[in-house]
DNA sequence: ATTTGACTTTGAGTTAACTCCAGGTCTTAT
DNA sequence: ATAAGACCTGGAGTTAACTCAAAGTCAAAT
């Protein structure tokens, strides 16, 4: 399949799909005769992989240290997981962090609720 | 106090305090005779107010729209709520996004943990 | 009296992750 | 047969948010 089904499928632009083979996020797509990349289905879990990574936040030099460990093969397997885990540690706490923020959010806009009411309290 | 005690008690770089500064999103601290910032209480609510925003990836653009807003008077609450839903929303969002990579993590390190307990019993 | 260390400014440099552009090729519809 | 539209490459440009460097001032300690 070429590469603008596969922006269609994941929603990441052509250029974003160059770029992640350009640095071996994704491996050397294969081509037709013309020069044009012919995608398969695996190369789309893995994009879609990459995308709810990146999505989370997880650096792109990440993944890519990720997947290259995937590539060599089940000794790796040690080294793939504490990377997982060192990340989803990371995801957790930013999360935490996330959530009183907006708590906080919540509670401001509570307040502008109640300065707004009272205002118009005060005009009636 | 000086930058280095702000520093201390926000645990962002001087040069980062002075950044904020420059772009607006601090008022101009007051200085001493020979020039030196004194910032007060205030001030560092202020900080930590943008720390807690900037953690959850809320842009400093946006703060600084906010914060001019604010020091613009009660003529621009609504206008203000209306940022900090709109973020509220977004954050809300990314949170949801977050928790899927989660737990898409949290899936593939059972799975690797399986695979060793597995090889483990292999050798054994 | 001079050295140390914290502060100042201005402007440039860095990093991550794209994103865009120019110039070229290939396939397909008119 | 040619023009449109999707694709290609290599390299440059962009954006956000810092971060650093150089050159200078000032107060306090030796």
């Amino acid at each position: 399949m070429q590469i603008s089904e596969v922006t269609q499928k994941t929603n990441l632009s052509p250029d974003t799909l160059r770029y992640y083979e350009r640095i071996g996020l994704i491996p050397p797509i294969p081509r037709t005769e013309s020069g044009i990349r012919d995608y398969q289905e695996s190369d789309i879990k893995r994009i879609e992989f990459i995308k709810c990574m990146r999505q989370a936040g997880i650096p792109v030099k990440a993944l890519d240290e990720y997947l290259k460990l995937v590539m060599e093969g089940d000794a790796t397997i040690e080294a793939r997981k504490a990377i997982l885990v060192k990340h989803r540690n990371r995801l957790q706490r930013k999360m935490n962090e996330m959530q009183e923020t907006l708590a906080l959010l919540v509670y401001k806009i509570n307040v502008y609720e109640e300065k707004v009411l009272q205002a118009e309290k005060e005009v009636a």
